[in-house]
DNA sequence: GCCGTAATGAGGATGATTGTCAAAATGAAT
DNA sequence: ATTCATTTTGACAATCATCCTCATTACGGC
């Protein structure tokens, strides 16, 4: 259980690392599980939960919660930002703003709170979904 | 399984409701159920459950997740804030920021989203906490 | 006190996530 | 291409928070 000195290609691991970058929504691994199957990718659910914990250490995905608690994952930009999320199809939007990271920091600052991170995200109902209703 | 039509006062609700108002930090519903327990209320954990839910669905408290997904529960005060919680102690803080509030709906706003909801906390360690490491 | 209803709680079910570990795959060196 | 130390996989079991069931108990208006 030592932790490994080097790290290996895998196809699954390349398998999830494609589908990532097609997807613009945020899925949890279960979907990432299902699709890669449904679309001929022999994966263990295992494998998934374990790469995708290893790419959101590594900062390669964003992980977010849903409201009922489910983590989903995207592979987003690499500069800090946040998302406006749809509830009802996930259609995610990066959004960023200076302002609101001074902000954070700042109040972090003026209470004595130190190693400071936030989580901030928007969630409602994109224009396509407020057609379909 | 019908919706109630009238709300009872009962022994357990009361002790809920009363351990909320002493605490300051968010606590996960199994915490409050020891807590009860420690202090001799008998009270069964699907109802601390069961009434925590109630109270966030209410408003009467708020709930956010820790990031390891477990749901932590708070009294706070009725106005819309949000909160610096340190991650060691669970010391929180109320902050509020109209500006942000103004931030986050311009960004559905521009990308046309309605019904808009947003989460934001700070995480960091208070300066109690620092001092012990 | 009586009684229709609401609330409780012990115990079981659920479901996402994690742990286990033998077997398979990788890749660097022969 | 073969070897081989090491990493990775995945079927399956284990965890753990949370929810569900439903017989029993408690409320509160009369
Ligand atoms: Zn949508
Ligand atoms: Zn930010
Ligand atoms: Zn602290
Ligand atoms: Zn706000």
């Amino acid at each position: 259980m030592a932790t490994p000195t080097v790290v290996r290609a895998t196809r699954q691991r390349t398998a999830i690392a494609e589908l990532l970058g097609e997807l613009s929504e945020f899925r949890s691994a279960q979907d990432i599980h299902h699709l890669l199957r449904s679309q001929g990718d022999g994966i263990g659910l295992s494998t998934v939960y374990r790469t995708l914990q290893t790419l959101a250490d590594a900062g390669e995905v964003d992980v977010i919660q849903t409201a009922d608690g489910e983590s989903v994952y995207r592979k987003c930009s690499d500069v800090h930002h946040h998302h406006l999320v749809c509830r009802d199809c996930g259609h995610t939007i990066e959004v960023a703003g200076p302002a609101v990271e001074r902000w954070a920091d700042k109040m972090a600052d003026e209470h004595g709170f130190t190693e400071v991170s936030h989580t901030l995200e928007i969630f409602g109902l994109c224009a396509d979904c407020r057609v379909k209703q």
